[in-house]
RNA sequence: GGCGGCAUAGCCAAGUGGUAAGGCAGGGGUCUGCAAAACCCUUAUUCCCCAGUUCGAAUCUGGGUGCCGCCUCCA
């Protein structure tokens, strides 16, 4: 049973889709001015990781992302470029693209844009007019924040509180500070459509209601996005679909807490944004993503080389184990007589940690304890896996390689909801020839230690160096690992 | 000023009433021609402070301190 945390409720709640066995997500996306940072890396990576638990659970997930094609800062980044509005956005949405596919977060379903939907966009801004919650005034039309009761759910606040906050807009054409605008007056040399009030184009908000409820329907199930985004955006977004349809908009709020620097929010309004592109020329994308995983969705994530660098070491231990999984599913069986008793407890180990697993993620994506199960597993097996490929014959018995198969098979699993492990593992790995020519080159460089003739054996050690394959040296005998 | 959240070892980080996961770093060890890896042991009598509830609290309540987010664009 699955368990999230709602920003509506500020509780955990059993999760249960509307439609069963289906689960239907909007994620609030980008918007395309500047290079994808850490932070639209952490919201994306986050749902890739959530999606593909629940696909594992046996949902069928259709997860939405929208791009806010069009706005004030795109139309400002145009301008000082002196190009069009669309050719920033697609640049940046290329780049949006090209960091996730890096990051191997699997597409979204569906990624609707702005600039695609106006037609949609007026439908339901007349549609508020004529409900009387919204109004025109002067080319602009607002949403009447008075009109709708609930305003101040989401965020937990009252409408009095936000009058005395004091510092929203003030706009002479707004009948209330708080009022926030649905459509807006096109400016001589800005993109504009054509609309009942004249040219102009969407405010920030209406976007996201409008595309959620059209291609999941009301009353969809998962709204996630940004912390940074539960007011104005989302408490707005509540208040213009709820308004227009009369239905409760989206079940479940959950938003995920923000990427730091220096304990300070990575944005780019404060200019202290990592660009995801730069950042996977120092580090390898997975290691980002593990990083990224390493601390539960809700809390912030301290973003630092020095934190890299040490979750990188945990890291690459894991991948190290995952790679050994994987040359050992390539050796031949030997006729010895296994030890039962340390296969038993390794299986009920594996049991075991199926179990924990699900629990840590089924208690609101906790995916830092996810991580900790399989550090155990790792720690289980790594011991055997070693013996075994130093060639010590009775970790080779028919009866350990099925297990070390079925380590093989959990671990992969774990990590392909997390996407923790590079894809071309296996592909890496493990070729027979390579695997056989390792082999040859390894004999012969033991009889060489043994002759004590270590210039031939460093020299073979040194020169499979080169090729990436690294040598390792144990008590029964040397291992060998490909690295890029 | 208003609203919300967080404070756990040197660092990162789980844990919402039953006696402190996991990772990194450090120390010790197994192994060892050298190197690397792997594994074992070890590192918080204590969870920001003070009071309270309870047989029992890191976990609940009240007060304080510090940090973060939102109230303007933001993932």
């Amino acid at each position: 049973m699955l368990r999230l945390y709602n920003t509506l409720t500020r509780q955990k709640e059993e999760f249960k889709p509307r439609d069963p066995g289906k689960v239907g997500i909007y994620v609030c996306g980008v918007t395309p001015y500047a290079y994808t940072h850490l932070g639209h890396a952490r919201v994306s990576v986050l749902w890739d990781v959530f999606k593909r638990y629940l696909e594992y659970k046996g949902f069928e997930v259709t997860l939405v992302q929208n791009f806010t094609d069009v706005d004030d800062k795109i139309i400002a980044k145009a301008n000082s470029e002196g190009v069009e509005a669309k050719e920033i956005a697609e640049r940046y949405i290329a780049d949006y693209f090209e960091t996730m596919a890096a990051l191997g977060v699997r597409p979204a379903d569906k990624y609707p844009r702005v600039t695609q939907e106006i037609p949609d966009i007026i439908e339901v801004i007349q549609g508020l007019i004529d409900k009387g919650h919204a109004y025109a005034a002067g080319g602009d039309v607002y949403f009447d924040v008075s009109s709708f009761p609930g305003y101040g759910k989401l965020s937990g606040r009252t409408l009095e509180e936000m009058e005395a906050g004091a510092r929203v807009e003030v706009s002479p054409l707004k009948r209330d500070p708080l009022d926030f605008a649905l459509w807006k007056a096109a400016k001589p040399g800005e993109p504009a459509w054509d609309s009942p009030w004249g040219k102009g184009r969407p405010g920030w908000h209406i976007e996201c209601s409008v595309m959620s409820l059209k291609y999941l329907g009301e009353s969809f199930d998962i709204h996630g996005g940004g912390l940074d985004l539960v007011f104005p955006h989302h408490e707005n977004e509540i208040a213009q679909s709820e308004a227009y349809t009369g239905a409760t908009f989206a079940r479940f709020w959950v938003h995920n807490g923000m990427v730091q620097v220096d304990k300070e929010k990575m944005s780019k309004s404060i200019g202290n944004t990592t660009a995801v592109r730069e950042v996977i020329k120092k580090w390898d994308p997975f290691l980002i993503r593990f990083f990224l995983i390493s601390t539960h969705y809700r809390s912030p994530v301290n973003f630092s080389p020095e934190e890299l660098a040490a979750a990188g070491k945990g890291w690459e231990r894991l991948v190290a184990a995952a790679k050994r999984l994987e040359q050992v599913a390539g050796l031949k069986p030997e006729a010895s007589s296994a030890g039962s008793g340390e296969i038993q407890e390794l299986r009920e180990l594996l049991d075991r940690s199926r179990k924990r697993f699900e629990e840590a993620m089924d208690d609101d994506f906790n995916t830092a304890l996810a991580i900790s199960v399989l550090y155990e597993l790792v720690r289980g097996i790594n011991p055997y896996l070693n013996r075994a490929l130093q060639g010590e014959r009775e970790y080779r018995s028919q009866e350990w390689l099925a297990l070390y198969a079925e380590y093989r098979s959990q671990l992969s699993i774990f990590g392909d909801i997390l996407g923790i492990f590079p894809e071309d593992l296996a592909s890496r790995v493990d070729s027979e020839l390579v695997s056989g020519l390792v082999e040859l080159l390894l004999d012969i460089r033991a009889q060489a230690r043994k002759d004590k003739n270590w210039s031939l054996a460093d020299s073979i050690r040194d020169r499979l160096g080169q090729l990436g394959i690294e040598v390792k040296d144990g008590p029964q005998g040397s291992t060998w690992e490909l690295n890029k």
